[in-house]
Order: structure tokens, then C-alpha cells, then sequence
DNA sequence: GATGAATGAGTCTTCATTCAT
DNA sequence: TATGAATGAAGACTCATTCAT
């Protein structure tokens, strides 16, 4: 009977966010972002739908958040160190862990593609990817030349447009798309030993 | 007094076909599918929003035709001869062709990479897209079998994921996505001498 | 090749009137007057939309004109040498007339009751309406009145009432109505020998 | 702080679905189904038009709710006992119930009516009120038998469709039909002392 | 923190009617 | 007389968001 204490109060803010998002994520990534409404997500949630509000600004933002805090876990995998370089293990370890995320956690990346290749879904979002993006792109970018690849940019365009187009591929139809065999191909052309 | 001829008639119908689809083609291409209004489409094509339903069912019926139609004329660049068979020559004709389509007709494909990416938008797209999909699929997991490839499944996953991902990065950001260099280097894993 | 005189006019206008009309009836009696559009009417007619508007002012109009043509018709079986007394025979032959025409134009009926029914779905044609009705109702009192009966209003309402009730009953399920047996119930109380 | 409790949100909802009904058959009886929008409701009601889709789900379903519950009300003065026979005291009752109903509550019969007489306006509504009407036809049915009537069918056509006459024709014309002088007669015609 | 009744702007769609031909 | 492309007003319905409790 004595009132919460701040301390439970924050647990219970994160995790009712956390399901929020969960739920939230799982509806975008099935029915898509414009025909998953604020209620389907309260009901899926157990909440209310003004209990949404009291997590998140609006819709729009509480797709932002998914997107960018699913993108940071994906981030930590990547030139581990954070050192700008990186080295063969990183990249291999890098295309490893970019494939079993994929299989990991397929609602997210569904999401997550179907709103990166939509339109300017969202101004803010589109800024912050860039963001993220950038030091990943340098940091391949280096790593094409660090090891004598002729034409690093388009190295790097190409190597980017596998990954994506691999995911996409497989988040669409992952029968038809055997990650294993796909990554020892990959390593293969880039010459990891696997 | 008389009314018009029904030559003039399918001249109109024609043409105004034409421009609901060429202008509901740009706003969902840039705006996206759910925020495009139909009043945005008439706008933009100078006409009422009326007159868009004496020419399409629905909105739906309306993206619909537009993917399927700009399939088509896609698809009349793959196996040329329609023999089910791919020679090289007709592969590499196929790659060049989808290679320029997508910068002659950058609005088309990122409307269709868009929603072909989307949850199922549109069921009966989704059926339809498989139509179109299978024989090129089957014929293209031919070439691989024929030209000695060990895993054809694999070879065809990974070529099919490239060129959806070449696809999807350059209509992103096609300033940092070279298709020639690109073609050049996909010609060169081919081994077709360009 | 010659130009059609204006006798050839008339007689195609006339035909194609009744031609809208008839499409109109069936349209209106199945579906109601709402959910029957003009496209649907000019379907069925085999003519343009435009062309009927040549023929009527609005749909309004034509559904006026429907109902007032029909109950011209059954007008005329009343009260037949139309001096404004019914005889014994003139009443019995009313009844019948009343029952036969149920029978053989019950789509023009269904639109009929449908419509008096309605709230004041034209305000024009209930005016219209009243006209028709008013010498006959006056007609009908006088005969209760000179047949003796103590009430004759009551006698009057007692009597459309049932008319109008076994119509609607009858157009609605045919199957449950013989016409047959309830005429010689109707006359049976108001001792015809039929 | 605290939410509403529930037992306040029952009431509301219960009063407010009750005041959206009584608008709605107001309007409904006066303006016919069509030519009444969700805006006239709503503005009559004194709430926004999409309350309303808060409690149904379609302004058919409206219509649904409102006849289905009228008529239940109705139901409850047939064969109180509910023992499927009528007795002589009954039957009376009915009469005289029919009657008075008929005139308390006058809105929702003519709509009733209305929407009886229409083509199926509801394919829905159609089942339901079969539903309602089967049993009370029945019963009535051994009414007659059992009260020696000669042609028990024909006697129940007759004595339905001049219950329904009078009520339409009443709803129509109030003043011309003297509900008291009716019924007398018609206890008179089936031997009942008034 | 939590609820859900309430709002109102916005969407798709229909359709009677007009009019150039 | 006849056509059908075109209009635009109106209608049903949805849904993100607010707010009193």
C-alpha cells in the first residue's frame, strides 16, 4: 500500500516500454507501419491506448525509437573495438553476426528494411541513419583499401548491396535462402578461410 | 451532335489512363503508397478525383496495375526468345537491361522495391509477382546448372540477392552506386568478357 | 438515309421512355430506389446515362413519373363510369381488379408501397399522391355510407387498411397469400356472393 | 488520478449508445435510412460523428440494433407465458398492446415499417426478423385452429396484413384512423367482448 | 501511472448530373 | 437523338491524439 518507489517506478516505465516496442514491433513488421493503429498495438500490449502516450510522443516516434535502438545492438557488432579499423576477424566476425541477426530477430529487420527502402517514411529517422551509417561506410571503406581492392568504392557499394539485398531476399522468403551456404560463398570471394 | 467516336473515345481513355498512372507512379515513388491520397493523384494529374475510379477500381487496383504493367515491360527483356533458356549473351543482355532500366526508370523501381518489400500490401499482387517470378527463377537456376556452377540454388540466391540489393542501394543513393563499374565487376565474377 | 420524320421521332421516344421507365421499375423494386443508380438503369436499358436525363430531369423525376403513370392505370378500374358512386358490382370489381393487378405487376407494386411508405421520400409526389387518393377515398365513404354501414370512416379505414396490409403482406410473401381465398374472405364480409 | 471505474464507463457508454439510438431512429423515421447521415446523427445527438463508431460498427449495424431491440420490447406482449397457445385473453392483449404501442411509439414503428417494405435493405436483418416473426406465426396459427376457424391459414393472412395495414396506414395518416373505433371493430370480428 | 470516451481532420469512394461532341 | 468522359459534392468510416478522471 505504500506508494511505489521511485526505483519500481522506473521499472515498471521500462518495462512497459519494452513491451510497447515489442508489441509495436511485431505489428509494423507483419502489417506494416500505416495499417498497424495505436489500439492494435495497446490490445496486443494489454495496455490502454493513452498509456502509449505516456512512452511515446507520437506513432511516428515510437517508430523511430524501435528503429534506432535496433540498430544499436546491430552497431555494437561491428569493428568491436571501435578503433576505425578494421581488421579480417572483425569482418568476418562482422558478416557472421549481420547473418544470424538476421535470423535472430527477423521482425526487426523486416521492419527495419521496409522502412529504410520506403520514401522519406521519416525526415528525423533518415538523419539518424545517416549517422550511423557514415563511420560504418568509412570504416568498410578503409578496410576494401587496407587490403588492395582496386576499386574500394565500388568495392564497398557492391559489398553493401549483397548484404542488403541477401536480408531482404531472406526476410521474404527464408526457404529459398540458405544463410549458411550464402556466407561461405561471400567468405569465399573475400577470401576468409572459413 | 453525334457523339464522340469510340476511336476518339479510347484515344482519351488512352491517354488519361496514361497520366493517372504516370502521376500516381511519381507520388508513390515519393511519397509512398499510404501517403499518397487519391486527391494528391488528380491534383497532380489535373483532373478530379472522380474521374481516377472511372479508370480504376481502387487505390489498390490502381498500384496494382501500375507494378504489374511496369513488370511487363521489364520481363520482355529476360530470355529474349522466351525458349526458357538463357545463353550468355542473353544473360549479360538481361544484366545491362536491368541495369539501365533502373536509371531510365527510377520512379518505377522504387515504387516496386518498395512494395515488394512491404508486408503483403496487397495480396493479390503478391500472387501475381509470383507469376511473373517463377519461370524467370526456373530459367535463371537453368544457366547456373548448365555453365557448371556447383550450387545452383546457392548461385542463384546470391545473384538474385545482388541485383535486388545493387537495385535497392542505387535508388537510395545513386551517387554513390557506379552501375557501370558495378556491371563491370558482376560481368567479371560471370567471367563474361565486356 | 433521310432524316426520320417526326412521327418516326415520337414513336422512338415514346419507345424509349417506357424502355427507361421498365428498366427503372425492375431496378427500383429489387434493390430500392437509393442503392439503384443510373448507371445501372442505362445498363439494363441498353442506353447511355446521358440519354436518360433527355428523357427525364433527375432521377427524382423519373421515380415520380413511374408511380404516377402506374397508378393511372390502376386508376382507371375504379369506380368505372366515374360518376363518384360505386355500385355493389363496380365495388366487387375493384377488389378484383385490385388483386389481379398485385399479380401481374408486382414489381410496379413493391416500388409502389415501398415508396408511399417512406417518410416523404418526394415531397412533390405525396402532393400528387393525395390527389389520387382523395376522390376515391370519397368515393369509398359514400358507398359505406349508402350500404348502411353505422361508422362509415371507420368502415373506410378499416377497409384500405386491409387492401393496403394484404398488398404488402403479398408482395413480400407471395407463397403465404392465396389471393383466391382472401378475396372470398374480403367479400364474405361485405356479403358478395361471390 | 485515478481512472474512471468501470461501473462509470458502463453508464456512459450504456446512456450514450441510448441517446445515439433514440437520435437515430428520430431521424431514420422522419428522414428515411438514406437520406440520413452519420452527420445528422451525430450533430442531433450532440457528439462527433466518430463516437458514434464507438458503439457501432457501421451505420447499418445501427439500424440493426435499433430494430432488433425495438421489436424485442414488442415481443414480450405476445403469448406472455410464453407457452406457445394463445388463449382468448391473450390474443386480446396483443390487440390491444399492438395498439397502444402503435401510438407511444410512433418513430420507431414507422421506421420499422419502412424498412420491412424495402427491398432487403439488410440481408442480415431479413434472417433476424424471420427469426422473431417465426414463432409468433406459429402460435398464431393454433390460435385459429384451435378456435375453429375453417381455413386456419387464410385466416392468419388475413388478420396479419390487416394489423400491418393499420399500422402503416395510422403511421401515415394518424388522423384518419381512430385507433380506439379499430380495435372495437376488430374484437367485434373476432367475437371478443370488448 | 493508467484508462478509454471523445474528437475531428482526413481518406476513399460513389453517383447524380453536365456537356462537348 | 445519343454518348460517355468529366465533375464535385457528399457520405461512410478510420485513427492518431487528447483529456478528464
Amino acid at each position: 500500500m505504500a506508494p511505489k518507489t521511485s526505483e519500481q517506478n522506473l521499472e515498471i516505465r521500462e518495462f512497459k516500454r519494452k513491451l510497447i516496442m515489442d508489441s509495436a514491433c511485431d505489428l509494423f513488421a507483419n502489417h506494416g507501419f500505416f495499417d498497424t493503429s495505436i489500439s492494435m498495438i495497446a490490445k496486443k500490449a494489454g495496455i490502454s491506448k493513452g498509456l502509449i502516450y505516456n512512452y511515446f510522443d507520437s506513432k511516428e516516434q515510437l517508430l523511430k525509437a524501435l528503429v534506432l535502438e535496433g540498430l544499436e545492438t546491430f552497431h555494437e557488432n561491428f569493428d568491436q573495438n571501435k578503433d576505425g579499423i578494421l581488421t579480417r576477424e572483425e569482418f568476418e566476425f562482422y558478416i557472421s553476426r549481420y547473418f544470424s541477426l538476421l535470423q535472430e530477430n527477423t521482425k526487426f529487420w523486416k521492419l527495419y528494411f521496409a522502412i529504410v527502402i520506403q520514401p522519406p517514411v521519416l525526415e528525423l529517422l533518415d538523419e539518424e541513419l545517416r549517422k550511423f551509417g557514415a563511420p560504418m561506410i568509412q570504416t568498410m571503406s578503409n578496410f576494401f583499401k587496407d587490403n588492395g581492392y582496386e576499386d574500394p568504392p565500388t568495392e564497398l557499394a557492391f559489398f553493401s548491396a549483397l548484404l542488403s539485398g541477401l536480408a531482404i531476399k531472406y526476410l521474404n522468403a527464408p526457404e529459398y535462402f540458405d544463410l549458411e551456404k550464402l556466407k561461405t560463398k561471400i567468405f569465399s570471394i573475400y577470401q576468409i578461410k572459413s
